[in-house]
DNA sequence: GGCTATTTGTCCGTATGTATA
DNA sequence: ATATACATACGGACAAATAGC
């Protein structure tokens, strides 16, 4: 499903919020907000930004981990991960 | 058949309660008491609201997911169907 | 050596809602 | 009407590692 990446969540809809977070983000990293191998916002300021628990921040960011989209390193932060689609010509 | 979005469950006539039931809520989301991707009461709520049996008040809602009226999302709630009739022109 | 701040990792409890028996 | 199971969401708390002063 496609988001925009400047939406708010929506708490009423059918839609969980762990789910429109990880569209938004999706969204984010397409539109370049955060280059690869840069940190994208820490999960605290997710859950000021969006109004959402640590919890579903953390899940969120869980789906695009397992997308491949992002990586965590432990006491770090979570990271775009480096495109592998694009040929590594130069 | 049509029904008034106030009205009582009959336990003595000859409609039976889910049916009464399936014909109050459309009448209730007719008078939009519930906006489009916004969840109707809970199968909770509407147990205590009509004094109906659980099973009874998820009879009524089939019928309505059957009519395409509203559709159920699991762990998460029953909700009115977008309207499909209005052309998607943009 | 401290202290403080930040970040992820983990666990607890509570609440709501559907699904099933 | 009760009970259990499952998924989701929120809030809090603590741990561990890192970094800076």
């Amino acid at each position: 499903m496609n988001f925009q990446p400047d939406a708010e969540i929506d708490h009423e809809g059918p839609v969980t919020p762990y789910q429109q977070l990880a569209g938004i983000l999706r969204a984010r990293i397409a539109r370049g907000d955060w280059q690869p191998n840069r940190a994208i916002s820490s999960e605290t300021q997710l859950v000021q930004q969006y109004g959402l628990a640590r919890t579903t921040v953390r899940r969120a960011i869980a789906v695009l981990v397992e997308e491949g989209l992002v990586f965590t390193v432990p006491q770090r932060g979570t990271y775009v991960a480096p495109q592998l689609e694009a040929p590594e010509g130069e």
